[in-house]
DNA sequence: CGGTTTTGACCCGCGC
DNA sequence: GCGCGGGTCAAAACCG
């Protein structure tokens, strides 16, 4: 008798599970659905941005040079603004609002040739020149943002005349190219998660800076399921994502979508 | 000992 | 012309 009670029992369990397992994969096909509607808003965002950086290259009188849009953070005036300007470009790295040090990792090895505390901001700005080539002509701004002391911000000037490895060649790594890696996603109020970059593959490997290509790729693979987990628990805990989420639920209810 | 960091001084562009 | 502010220089200190 207790037998039988006891397979009932682990049937009624089974069954819990199974009915909690519907429910999650409900809530992630949810999520799902809500992911691949950012993405086609992003992408569409990304040809519109295309577009006008065309019409700039055909208008501006240095229409040799290639142009693009600059994404600027300024908390003070709008949360981004966009200024067509030449090649300089921003990532936005989340760090530890306590550690003191102005390092972002990217790949390159960095040499710090000044520091300069400025007017609109209390923290110091670091400035820093590549160092893995002489000549390289590349310099970057490190500086943390004003009202999210936890975010730094680095500024990216000129091409590599070298690649990641330090071997002379004309690769022209840029720090606005594909390599870059979302790894933390910024959810401020002032950011849109995936559009804040972060380089900053966290790690208490090695504290110097990695400059091989293959080290940043077999970290990021190593990485890749903690950060994806990291990345959904952030989502699920930030109330504008929330929002979002119900927002987007309500529009593919009343606009059924074809993916 | 060589490379890097720190930090005060200096330079230069810009607005008034 | 002057003052301000951002960017760079360079000597000294630091570090592995």
């Amino acid at each position: 008798m207790d037998g039988h009670s006891s397979c009932k029992a682990k049937a009624e369990a089974l069954q819990d599970e199974l009915e909690r397992t519907r429910k999650e994969n409900e809530t992630l096909r949810v999520m799902l659905e809500v992911m691949s509607s950012k993405l086609s808003d992003l992408q569409a965002h990304v040809q519109e941005k295309k577009f006008k950086v065309q019409e700039i290259g055909s208008c501006s009188p240095l229409s040799g040079a290639s142009y693009y849009y600059h994404e600027v953070y300024d908390p003070i005036k709008k949360p981004r603004i966009e200024i067509p300007m030449a090649k300089p470009s921003q990532i936005f790295v989340r760090t530890d609002s306590e550690d003191k040090s102005l390092i972002v990792k990217d790949g390159y090895q960095w040499r710090k040739y000044g520091q300069k505390v400025t007017k609109d901001n209390p923290s110091p700005r670091a400035y820093y020149r590549c160092s893995m080539a002489p000549g390289c002509p590349v310099k970057k701004k490190v500086q943390r943002c004003a009202e999210d002391k936890s975010l730094l911000v680095a500024t990216y000037e000129g091409e590599h005349s070298h690649d990641p490895n330090g071997s002379p060649g004309h690769t022209m790594y840029s720090p606005d190219s594909s390599r870059s890696c979302i790894s933390c996603p910024v959810t401020s109020n002032h950011f849109q998660p995936g559009l804040a970059l972060d380089l900053n593959l966290s790690s208490p490997i090695d504290d110097k800076e990695k400059p091989s290509q293959s080290f940043m790729e077999d970290h990021t693979n190593k990485n890749c399921n903690s950060k994806v987990e990291e990345y959904v628990a952030s989502l699920t805990k930030d109330p504008s994502f929330t929002v979002a989420l119900a927002n987007a639920v309500a529009r593919s209810l009343s606009t059924p979508r074809v993916l």
